[in-house]
DNA sequence: AGCACGCCGACT
DNA sequence: GTCGGCGTGCTC
């Protein structure tokens, strides 16, 4: 027999199969330490086969199984192979994929136990040995226990029971349950019409639907409601979120209604509770995978329902290599299945709802909150006016006035800021000499409390110059207020109130958002200043006012999503006020008040803004009607990086000239930020009428291999600095 | 990824 | 004359 191996070395040149000699307990799927080279090496069981067709004497043979069953499922292994060929990486990289990272660094294994029980048939303990009476008294009640436990509390009496025999010792496998104890009876849950209908049309439909349902239209319970019923099936299931949305609370949701059938893989597990949740999955232990991105590799077989909630949420892309798009890998998991496919989203992305217009995928739009209530009131304030009354700070007026009305009538406020920092950054306004990054070419942001500038592309620390390093001028100004500088004024303004700041700054560790999130929830502070992450889905009952301090910022950045997320993000952010019963408002700041995204935010419509937003990108030919596609080449050596750019124009210069109708547009360039981290940026940008030309451009990058240089194909990244 | 083989500069 | 630089090639 001999085995079609993979060898676990991320490099294109060990990139191929290799044949071993192996014995009939080998399968596909199998991880195996084999000889290689002058070492040994871990290696991947694509296929097991009678005959190989590589010369007998350079055959070798495998060393050891590591796995009794196959870590990986043929469908992971088709799914690797697939994905390793549209992104043209290695398959050791698409396979680890597969797999707990724990798992391949040897880490972590199956964790074991020593326990005891008491022996079959009769072993007569003398009626003076009250230690050893009392044991099996013990044991005769719990039936088994912990050697250890039994140790402490009985001493030698388990000693001299073992070596009667009258108590025998067995390994057991354990768990390392993250959530143990957390189990609660399931909530009753009846559907309303609408979810039940929604259910009926994603079972009735084809392989894709998507939910386009307002904020509290009850998504989840059809969600879960799907997903119990492919496990009544006797099937398992996927349910992907948004990484920030694995709040413990949402965790305890679905553990109270699945219970131990659900594992949870997340970042913020522990390395072997991550590996024992993964493991019960494989082992057909548990049957629902809930997790990020990354959870759409679960090890579960016969699939029965895949969801992705929260569908036009950024995480759901690869940003490092493999770059996959989850929606792809889960699209063609639910079609090797035969299973449904369902996205969730009060705001899907244009590209998704486009798809679901035009018939690609089926559409359940709930339009109803399950409790009747309103949205929240957006207003929309003008700030060129505040400056034109002479108010220069962050707050207006009506902010202001609303702010201290929330206080007063003791409920909380949330403000919502998209920059970290004190300001923006630190200018001289004599001669304008704005601060830089050594490292990067980006300016840099002035934190207060450390009165240092610090660079947001790769953490650098500088300390504040006392007078400009130009000019040797006294008068650096503050420019553009960041989430230190609103706190800061805030405090002056309302000095009794307490006040919370989260962002990357005050957020450690992978708990952190939590801490701060149960201290805001346990209304430990009055108002919550933040950047993106106080959008996403969390329930504040006693938040009434949500204040978007600067929409310009989110709305003028420079990509062609912008306009799509300023409108997410205003929608999320609202949706954050007015939970309880109190009703809820936003105060919605802006430069811009004509701006037709803001106005279709502020009006929850969705629809015109799809409307207006598709007409645009039809128009200017974005994205869905082409597709970006920039090839980066960064590298420490600057000349390095310009001959592996320039080799990289060339190879698709060669191919834009032959199917120049294929492209839109063809350019190289320096990366806007020309330098990030010491590494120099160049890249190449097309634009591509469809995906016709995709595989050859990763097929001219995949051949340019120069030393001390990265090159690597994005589509339409999500940002282009 | 490692590691060996192999062809050109500054040392004993 | 040799020691050693890391460019190129190979691993079942």
């Amino acid at each position: 027999m001999f085995a079609e191996v993979i060898v676990d070395i991320a490099h294109s040149d060990v990139d191929k199969i290799f044949d071993y000699a192996c014995g009939e307990d080998c399968a596909a799927g199998m991880r195996v330490a084999v000889p290689f080279a002058k070492g040994v090496a871990t290696g991947f069981v694509m296929r097991v086969k009678e005959e190989s067709g590589v010369p007998p004497e350079k055959i070798k043979k495998i060393l050891r199984r590591e796995d009794d069953l196959p870590a990986l499922t043929e469908e992971s292994l088709l799914l690797a192979r697939r994905i390793a060929e549209r992104y043209r990486v290695p398959l050791a990289l698409t396979l680890r994929l597969f797999l707990p990272a724990e798992m391949r660094t040897g880490k972590v294994a199956r964790r074991y136990v020593n326990v005891c029980r008491l022996a079959e048939g009769e072993h007569p303990v003398s009626p003076r040995a009250k230690q050893q009476l009392a044991l099996a008294a013990y044991l005769r009640e719990h039936g088994e226990e912990e050697s250890a436990r039994l140790r402490e509390r009985f001493g030698g009496a388990l000693k001299a029971m073992l070596d009667s025999g009258a108590v025998v010792s067995v390994r057991r496998r354990v768990l390392r349950d993250p959530y143990r104890g957390s189990v609660s009876a399931a909530p009753a849950h009846t559907l309303t019409a609408a979810q039940q209908s929604a259910v009926e049309a994603v079972k009735s439909g084809g392989t894709v639907t998507l939910i386009h349902g307002v904020t509290g239209s009850g998504k989840t319970e059809i969600y879960l409601t799907l997903i119990a019923d492919a496990l009544r099936e006797g099937k398992t299931a996927i349910f992907l979120v948004p990484e920030i949305s694995l709040t413990p609370q949402m965790l305890r949701q679905l553990r109270a209604r699945f219970g131990s059938e659900a594992a949870i893989l997340h970042s913020g597990l522990s390395a072997g509770e991550r590996f024992d949740e993964w493991m019960r999955l494989r082992e057909g232990d548990a049957r629902i995978a809930i997790g990020a991105r990354s959870a759409v590799f679960a090890p579960v077989e016969n699939v029965g329902m895949i969801v992705i909630d929260e569908e036009h949420d950024g995480s759901y892309s690869s940003e490092s290599a493999p770059r996959y798009s989850t929606f792809d890998v889960a699209r063609l998991r639910a079609e090797y299945n035969g299973c449904k496919l369902v996205l969730g989203s009060a705001t899907p992305s244009v590209e998704t709802y486009r798809r679901a217009k035009e018939g690609e995928f089926g559409l359940v739009t709930l339009s109803e909150r399950i409790n009747a209530r309103p949205m929240p009131e957006v207003r929309l304030v003008d700030m060129r006016q505040e400056v034109r009354r002479g108010n220069a700070t962050a707050f207006s007026r009506i902010l202001r006035e609303r702010l201290q009305n929330c206080l007063s009538e003791g409920n909380q406020a949330i403000l919502f800021l998209n920059r970290r920092g004190y300001s923006q950054t630190v200018l001289c306004r004599d001669c304008g000499y704005v601060a830089k990054c050594e490292h990067c070419d980006v300016a840099l942001t002035y934190h207060s409390e450390e009165d240092c500038l610090k660079c947001h592309y790769c953490g650098a620390r500088y300390k504040m110059p006392p007078a400009c390093p130009a000019c040797g001028g006294r008068h650096l100004g503050y420019v553009g207020t960041g989430t230190q500088r609103v706190t800061a004024e805030l405090k002056k303004m309302y000095p009794s109130a307490r006040i919370l700041r989260m962002d990357t700054d005050t957020v450690s560790g992978k708990e952190g958002h939590f801490k701060i999130l149960k201290q805001f929830a346990d209304r430990e502070a009055d108002i919550l200043v933040g950047t993106q992450m106080v959008a996403k889905g969390h329930d504040f009952p006693s938040v009434t006012l949500v204040g978007i301090l600067d929409a310009d910022m989110s709305l003028h950045f420079p990509d062609y999503r912008s306009g799509e997320r300023t409108f997410q993000l205003v929608t999320q952010v609202a949706g954050r006020s007015g939970r309880a019963s109190a009703p809820g408002e936003v105060v919605l700041q802006t430069y811009d008040p004509e701006n037709y995204i803001l106005r279709f935010a502020a009006r929850y419509d969705y629809e015109g803004f799809y409307a207006h937003e598709i007409a645009l990108r039809a128009a200017t030919a974005f994205p869905p009607f082409a597709k970006i596609v920039r090839v980066m080449v960064t590298g420490e050596r600057e000349d390095a990086a310009v001959e592996a750019l320039k080799e990289v124009y060339e190879g698709l210069s060669e191919l834009y000239r032959r199917e120049s109708d294929r492209f839109l547009f063809f350019n190289r360039m320096h990366a806007p930020i020309k330098r990030i981290q010491n590494k120099f940026r160049y890249q190449v940008l097309m634009r591509l009428t469809g995906d016709e030309a995709l595989r050859e451009i990763y097929a001219v990058c995949a051949k340019i291999k120069h030393k001390d240089v990265l090159v690597y194909v994005e589509e339409n990244p999500s940002n282009l600095s």
